[in-house]
RNA sequence: GGGGCUGUAGGGUAGCCUGGAAUCCUACCAGCCCGGGGCGCUGGUGACCGGAGUUCAAAUCUCCGCAGCCCCA
């Protein structure tokens, strides 16, 4: 290695141990976002993070329009709708945008571009549910909502503009149905993030931090790789409080008039910030098979005075063929040398690499090298199909197992042994769960001592389903209380 | 909410204190040479955040705006 080709490197690769830093040059590097544009706070996607942004979302609207209806709802929300419910207009009214004005004549009504689409959506709840056959009702929408952030706004995680905000609404007859919902959500969202590889956290947020409006609030986080917590879903049982604020009624079987029971749940594009975060390296993405834009690159690798180079092109041309069918796949014929085509293939997470040579040619192979471990094989060129099913498959289980060990890595199980200083120590590393009461001064408490934020009470993570009850002593007031969750959060 | 710092080609930088208009790397374009991990060589395109002010002259000094980073609540 020589010294020039040593700094060339260094200045390179992109050490993820300084997570900030390494998190935007991936986003410009791989051509996520475009940062530039010359608004605080709104980004611009890139094509190649919009493709990637659109797979993602298509493993949500499938899971999604199994028993959902997507439908679409304007973008502004009149004012005199907007601050009918008390609790959310608190919640949200000092990050609105309004609309105050129509060319040069002051609007009689303003509207507010939606924060989130509660009250753009429930005046119609009220006029599409009429009888308890209407129910359960379950809608969702893809759409931008705007948020006005003072604070340090980030591409993807902390934005103006949420460009990719899959919200879902749902409509029931009474608290249980709802609450069967809510699970249900869980569950659906559950399934999101494992096709993802993304592991998560499930709380219930505490009182003093759910939903405004909501009645409770369950939320997803996951861990990033400074130690730092990203929520990445919420689910909120909204009881009847929307409903009387909307008039939402229905007629029930035996004739009598009803509040619906309302939830509603949502997931933004901190879910792509998520995948990459969790899965990339100093090379740039590492992508799940089903969402990499490009699953699979071949680069021919071709000499000028070599006479097989001919042949050499058309078997490229033939497995690509051969693979076509059941893959996003790209033959690299641009004039760049194999080593920079591997490094930006690289740099986009294109999962497989399939390296073909006089040399493979020769002995009818081609060679594999997998993204994640850049693990190197040879495969007969009679089997590049189903040896690239096998890869991709591998790949894919071996990145969620690979996350999950680092996830638990994380996580610091205090409880019943909450030492202050262990549980400081904890926190700069990652989450930390403890016994806590649900009283928002010890809340505040754990802030001012450790330097965390209370995520919640333990609902569930990916590692296992169903939790046992545990109680005991919250580590503030003594009084008795349960598994939470504590971390610095994004 | 309060305080500090910064803004120079697509990206990263030197120059700023001490005013005379721009350095280097990378990327990009053309050509030659190459091709199993970022080849090399030759030539070329491309920038002082926006506005106002001071001055014979502003990247440089002053003010306002916009954008970004850091620290404290």
């Amino acid at each position: 290695m020589t010294l020039m080709g040593g700094e060339r490197e260094a200045k390179t690769i992109i050490p993820k141990e300084n997570f900030s830093e390494w998190y935007n040059e991936i986003l410009r590097r791989a051509e996520i976002m475009d940062v530039r544009y010359p608004v605080k706070g709104l980004y611009v996607w890139f094509p190649f993070g919009f493709k990637l942004r659109n797979l993602i979302y298509s493993i949500l609207k499938s899971l999604l329009d199994v028993e959902h209806d997507e439908v679409l709802f304007p973008t502004l929300i009149p004012k005199t709708e907007f601050i009918k419910e008390e609790k959310h207009i608190k919640g949200f009214e000092d990050e609105v945008f309004w609309v105050t004005r129509g060319g040069v004549d002051e609007l009689d009504v303003p509207l507010a571009l939606r924060p989130t689409s509660e009250t753009a959506i429930y005046p119609m709840f009220k006029v599409w549910i009429r009888s308890h056959a209407d129910l359960p009702l379950r809608i969702y929408q893809i759409a931008n909502v705007f948020r006005y952030e003072t604070k340090h706004t980030r591409p993807l995680v902390r934005l103006r503009e949420v460009t990719s905000f899959k919200e879902a609404h749902t409509a029931h007859r009474n608290w249980a149905e709802a609450e069967a919902q809510v699970k249900r959500a869980v569950s659906i969202y559950r399934r999101f993030y494992d096709r993802l590889a993304v592991p998560y956290i499930i709380t219930r947020r505490p009182d003093w931090d759910k939903f405004p409006g909501a009645a409770y609030t369950i939320a997803f986080d996951t861990i990033m790789p400074d130690g730092r917590t990203l929520q990445i879903a919420t689910i909120h049982h909204l009881g009847t409080n929307f409903a009387r604020t909307f008039d939402i009624k229905y007629e029930d079987v035996g004739g009598e008039q009803k509040y619906v029971h309302q939830t509603c749940y949502g997931i933004s594009e901190r879910c792509v910030a998520a995948v990459i975060a969790t899965h990339g390296d100093s090379h740039g993405l590492v992508l799940p098979p089903e969402v990499a834009p490009m699953q699979i690159v071949i680069v021919p690798i071709i000499f000028a005075k070599e006479k097989r180079s001919r042949a050499v092109l058309e078997v490229c041309r033939s497995v690509r063929a051969a693979l076509k069918s059941s893959f996003r796949v790209i033959l690299d014929e641009s004039e760049e040398r194999p080593g920079a085509k591997f490094y930006k293939w690289e740099m986009r997470g294109v999962p497989l690499r399939i390296e073909i040579g006089p040399r493979d040619v020769s002995r009818d192979e081609c060679t594999f090298v997998r993204r994640d471990t850049f693990e190197r094989f040879t495969v007969p060129l009679s089997n590049v199909v189903g040896e690239a099913e096998k890869a991709l498959r591998d790949l894919h289980e071996s990145i969620w197992r690979r996350s999950k060990e680092h996830f638990s890595s994380k996580i610091f199980d205090l409880c019943g042994d909450e030492q202050e200083d262990r549980i400081k120590e904890c926190v700069k590393k990652g989450v930390v769960v403890v016994f806590m009461c649900r009283s928002e001064e010890c809340g505040a408490e754990v802030k001012e001592r450790f330097d965390a934020d209370v995520l919640g009470e333990e609902v569930g993570t990916c590692l296992l389903d169903d939790v046992e009850e545990q109680t005991g002593r919250c580590i503030i007031c003594g009084a008795e209380g349960r598994r939470t969750y504590i971390a610095r959060t994004y």
